[in-house]
DNA sequence: CTTAAATTGTTATCTTATAACATTGCAAAA
DNA sequence: TTTTGCAATGTTATAAGATAACAATTTAAG
């Protein structure tokens, strides 16, 4: 799971939790256990967390396991901008450039789940322009696109074969 | 409120339900009392309906005022194209191009909460293409958009000015 | 008319999220 | 060093969004 990314997972998650350290503490933030821990959880998932299922994964940590506790880590992340909410699928993803300003957006894949973060400036400067023309000022977005991944397209073009061959 | 957007809004309700009732006609759909009646109060609204604004909306009128009443009536309207939901809201919205073919997206504003569906073809084109680059086949997006429409910004700018000459 | 399928009714429950207020911890001013 | 104030957490309750499962009814086709 953790190599359809093809990356190490474990440097991945320790990195980006170096990069919250030093961004809150820049900012001077707290970076508290629950908050902490909660960034770690997400990344581990490496997919998008539901709220109640990290809340889960939290209470048996010995956290104190109310939704607010969750909700409260979850909007402390989202507003250091360390982490992201999937409207669609109402969950949580790790940030994977929460260094630099950035505006992206997600490949969601119907099958496996996995979520894939892009980075998008060209395609952000025409859907501004676009809204300028409304009149509008863009200010956030949520762009999100979900589909089959490659790994998960080659399997179903495989079972088709096989489809196929039944027949 | 209706106004906001320079049209006719009686026009507008009307004009989407006539094409709601020829679009079902042609693919063998029914338009029954209550998914015509919800179509006309989410176009009636002209913002995003939450379910459960309908929902009260319905029971006022004597429909039933189950939770199941509502979903599936949005379902409908959502799986015949008539409807959009826009996720980042919980919310439904009438699709203003049920008859053609689209892509849209939205621009949401965050202070009167009116939303703009624009078409996106060339913009949906590029995404493609990206998504392609790492082997990912788009099968359905959402794409939306927060800020502050012209008539919001307007009156922020004089909102400012006020500010200023207080100073 | 009858029957099969679609639609609606009904009850219960699940998931996601927030309100409101009490308590604790921690860091800066006195 | 104490105090004081604010940020963070604890706690209880509930709001808001959505679906499961099964029963009853309507509708259109045979």
């Amino acid at each position: 799971m953790a190599e359809t990314h093809n990356h190490n997972h474990g440097e991945c998650i320790e990195s980006a939790l170096a990069t919250a350290e030093a961004l809150c503490k820049n900012q001077g933030q707290k970076l508290t256990k629950v908050r902490r821990r909660s960034l770690e959880l997400i990344w581990q998932s490496h997919r998008p967390l539901g709220a109640y299922q990290l809340l889960a994964k939290l209470a048996e940590e010995g956290f104190n396991s109310a939704p607010p506790t969750v909700y409260r880590a979850l909007d402390f992340l989202l507003s250091a901008g360390l982490i992201h909410k999937v409207e669609s699928m109402n969950a949580y993803l790790g940030c994977a450039h929460a260094d630099k300003a950035h505006k992206g957006y997600f490949l969601i894949c119907d099958a496996c789940h996995n979520v894939m973060e892009l980075e998008y400036q060209d395609i952000h400067t025409s859907l501004l322009a676009k809204a300028k023309q409304h009149g509008f000022e863009i200010r956030a977005n949520t762009i999100e696109l979900t589909g089959l991944c490659a790994a998960c397209l080659e399997q179903e073009n495989s079972a088709d074969q096989m489809q196929d061959k039944a027949n």
